[in-house]
DNA sequence: TATTATTACTTTACCATTCAAGTATCTGTT
DNA sequence: AACAGATACTTGAATGGTAAAGTAATAATA
């Protein structure tokens, strides 16, 4: 607490320091609930979402990768075990011979539901101190955050 | 954006799923700008920045895996490269004989400094848009959340 | 039309982290 | 004093991410 580290310590540092802290402890309990039960990470939860956010459930690698925020390269990896057990598949017929198309199975749709399900109970249980001003006003600042 | 999707879209849930995308490309961009110019990451700077903060910057090492919400497994191997490039020394004298302190040298002093530097710079950038009582309110949000 | 640049990936090597298991030391109870 | 936990680590295997380099297909330009 000298004066040299106190000079730094402006709201913009505090958010960015704070925000690290609590977001990785938020995201392992959101794992932890995730994978406990339904076998998936976050991750694959947000691709799942992804997909039914949208018609014919199908998208792009790249248009997944942008949607939630990770590198072609995440997706690539991510994807793989999900072709394997079934979440999800190729759907072939792009007109762009580049593009690797992915689509939401049944089997993707049911592990989305009963995920949804945790996902809000556990969501609800981390911001149970939140009242529902609080909860949406941390939501309007976050969404403001850059891309 | 079918029923299903939308009965679970909570203000909780939608804070959870923003806070994941928002903080990891947050973290990136912070990680970045220290890494390229410093050569240390956020967590090694979150290392320096709890010592900084403590009478004799001196800590052990399940203290600092507690103030900055990581395993004590994390920090271990946090702390071996950062011994190797003398940013912090062991400190011997510890009257239990399993604790392990961790002291910041001159090095990591002046390395500290810098970064801060650095991370001040950045974290202004990615809350440009953000007004002080903008800022101040996320931040007052973020501490509210659960360790 | 040939060539160059861009795009959509995949692969490789690496890094940060976790969990589970192991070791050494300390503390509390009989 | 001895033994049963608890505590403070360290180690090893696995996970989930990155960046950089490679490949194939498309688009833009000379």
């Amino acid at each position: 607490m000298d004066d040299l580290a106190m000079s730094r310590e402006t709201p913009q540092v505090l958010v960015c320091k704070t925000l690290w802290l609590k977001s990785a402890q938020i995201n392992r309990q959101l794992n932890n609930s995730l994978s406990f039960i339904h076998g998936i990470g976050l991750s694959e939860y947000m691709v799942l979402d992804s997909l039914m956010a949208v018609p014919r459930q199908t998208l792009s690698r790249i248009e997944l990768a942008n949607r939630i925020g990770r590198t072609a390269s995440a997706i690539t990896k991510t994807l793989a075990p999900m072709e394997k057990i079934g979440l999800v598949e190729k759907e072939s017929g792009a007109r762009d011979a580049r593009v690797s198309l992915v689509k939401l199975t049944a089997a993707g749709q049911r592990i989305y539901g009963e995920a949804s399900d945790s996902l809000a109970q556990t969501a609800h249980t981390l911001l149970a101190e939140f009242s529902d001003d609080e909860s949406a006003g941390l939501l309007q600042l976050l969404q403001k955050l850059p891309a």
